[in-house]
RNA sequence: CGCGGGAUGGAGCAGCUGGUAGCUCGUCGGGCUCAUAACCCGAAGGUCGGUGGUUCGAAUCCGCCUCCCGCAA
């Protein structure tokens, strides 16, 4: 049983919190700062809800680079500082703090996909497997050294929302078998691997943007990106200047249609969408202002088919 | 008090310059077929989110409430 502070905002990390609970003493919680949502409400962190529900001390620092803060913590003489999804990056001085030092839990087989969205980035590279690393932090980001690794494949169709529950599920009981192993030797040092700089890949940050489908690419490479981009920001389009957003869709099995990209077909009450090279059909999506729903309640809606033969997505 | 969209038979939508509701799908029954997820005929099913008000009369106009969602953060 260890002292842990713990550090994470998002689902992916409160399941390594949860897990942890289970097996060792969480003396603080790190999360980020409340969200505010639609109409003024407040948004914690699913790791803040979680921390309370356990009755752990939380806090959230806007910024972890003051003396207070790192007072505050190395105070607490923990045995690890365990950093999941946090969103934050920390500074050395807190690094040096836990006896056994700083341990992240990072959604990729480092050296590949150091980043901020390495689970979206493997899908959208149309990636067979991935995994979850171990590392102990240093001032880098996601350059820290490895300590155990464990690899899953991508499933067919798999999203990302999909992918990142069953990581976190991997990344959690990794990190416990992770921390009893480090405790019976003592220490780290004989499971540090260095990693290879040269074979690094990186994943950036995602943002609204990004969402926005290009129809001119091929089919493929559509469906990767709509995988990747669910459950955030989801991919999306335009349809008569409203937003309609992606969710699901498969490759059309059409032989013969090529047609402008983004040029929409209704056939059989499915949904089909030229691409730059193929097609795809869609399976599920979203109107502005709407829920998200499947292609044939979407089909259903329209007034005719004949309504949607006209347009094509911009 | 950040901006905006929505709540209509089981599902998705239309109707909203006021006069008790319509479409597509589904469901049930029948028919056609070797057969069918296909096609044809028919039926059931809604006090139009809740609550006040305006009116001879409101799903349609106004106020408030509840819930859902898009944008922005």
């Amino acid at each position: 049983m260890a002292s842990i502070i713990f550090m994470g905002t998002s689902e992916f990390s409160a399941k390594s919190l949860k897990a942890l609970n289970n097996d060792h003493e969480i003396v603080l919680v790190a999360t980020k700062p409340d969200k505010i949502g639609r109409k003024k409400t407040i948004e914690p962190s699913p790791v803040k809800v979680l921390a309370n529900s356990l009755n752990l001390k939380v806090i959230q620092p806007e910024n972890l680079k003051n003396e207070e803060i790192f007072k505050f913590l190395s105070n607490i003489k923990p045995d690890f500082i365990i950093v999941v999804a946090y969103g934050k990056i920390l500074p050395l001085n807190i690094l040096k703090i836990p006896k056994f030092g700083c341990i992240n839990v990072h959604g990729s087989i480092l050296p590949a996909y150091r980043g901020s969205s390495p689970i979206q980035y493997a899908i959208l590279n149309g990636e067979k497997s991935t995994g979850i690393t171990i590392m102990k932090m240093d001032p880098g980001i996601d350059t820290g050294d490895i300590l155990f690794q464990e690899s899953t494949e991508i499933l067919e169709n798999e999203t990302s929302s999909e992918l990142t529950i069953r990581l976190a599920t991997i990344g959690s009981r990794l990190l416990i078998s992770s921390i009893s192993k480090i405790l019976e030797s003592g220490g780290m040092s004989k499971f540090r691997i260095k990693q290879n700089d040269e074979l690094a890949t990186y994943s950036y940050i995602i943002k609204k943007d990004h969402g926005i489908i290009n129809w001119t690419e091929n089919a493929t490479k559509i469906l990767n990106f709509i995988r990747a981009m669910n459950s955030w920001p989801v991919a999306y389009t335009f349809l008569n200047g409203k937003i309609l957003k992606i969710y699901k869709a498969k490759l059309a099995n059409l032989d013969d249609f090529s047609s402008k990209p983004g040029k929409i077909l209704i056939q059989n009450k499915k949904v089909i969408v030229a691409c730059g090279n193929g097609a795809i059909e869609l399976l599920e999506v979203q109107n502005e202002g709407k829920k998200c729903i499947t292609a044939l309640q979407f089909v259903c809606g329209l007034r005719s088919a004949k309504e949607l033969i006209h347009y094509h997505f911009s």
